[in-house]
DNA sequence: CAGCATCCTCGGCGATACTG
DNA sequence: CAGTATCGCCGAGGATGCTG
């Protein structure tokens, strides 16, 4: 399934040929860490996590607690919170703490990895967010125009 | 379910008040658009999409073999690829214009909003791109330690 | 307290068939 | 050619109970 780019509009092709040589550059192959980091943004809870490990470094309780109060629509289980702070620490994003003693203490914080990856979420935040009127508007616009033809 | 900022550590709780008012000021209710388009980033194809209609108009037909042929997996069926369209198109990014011929003659393209919010996945890509050999060197170092005690 | 195992639900997405 | 409808699969993630 290779590129056949005169399967194409000739005005799509150098551009298509070009974004094609850019992916190949780069690893678009097995295991791909892109698609698994960016598909961090989309999930239910990363970017929030991110966000708070901004903040400071967390006990696995109380980071639990928080995530939960800042989500205005349910907790998250404390499964898929190890499971998430799992992932985030495989890719180095996250270091996690944990000392021996009985009950355990256990803590986790932004490695300066995890902290870049996290200042360009918040930057991917605050962009949308200062879009959100002008999406707000598209959306009622073309909900109206699909509603009543 | 309010924040109560008494019963997390003292060290963390003025960034999480700081966090919590940030989020309050934007929209966390209801419909928000800032978890729906995140959730764009991390979906199996939004984020390419957005990349091959930088490049400029394209029929659905066309399109969809560029996607099929830059995803090293597999073919965007074309429901799904409507699906997409119409949910950026919704949000103001994308614009689609149809002739009433018969066979129709559908096409796509960003506008400035989907411009702008494709440069921003672009951004994001390179990041990733750049950070590759990094995120990689940490998953083998984990998985290494955690493969054999 | 933190983590793991188990079970279950739900939504994303693919495949197929049919319409204008 | 573009879109819709229907079906089925699969994985993300929630709930619960047990362990060190």
């Amino acid at each position: 399934m290779p590129l056949d780019p005169n399967r194409f509009p000739a005005m799509l092709r150098p551009g298509l040929v070009a974004l094609a040589e850019d992916m190949a550059a780069h690893g678009t192959q097995r295991s791909d860490p892109t698609r698994a980091v960016m598909a961090l943004m989309g999930d239910r809870w990363t970017a929030l996590i991110l966000q708070v490990l901004m903040i400071g470094t967390w006990r696995h309780a109380d980071l639990r607690r928080a995530l939960s109060q800042l989500s205005a629509e349910q907790a998250i289980s404390q499964r898929v919170l190890t499971l998430k702070l799992r992932t985030l620490e495989r890719d180095g994003f996250v270091v996690r703490h944990a000392t021996a003693d009985v009950p355990p203490r256990v803590s986790y914080g932004l490695t300066p990895l995890g902290l870049d990856l996290a200042g360009q979420v918040r930057a991917l935040i605050d962009w949308v967010n200062a879009r959100g009127p002008a999406i707000a508007a598209a959306r009622a616009a073309f909900d109206t125009r699909h509603d009543e033809p």
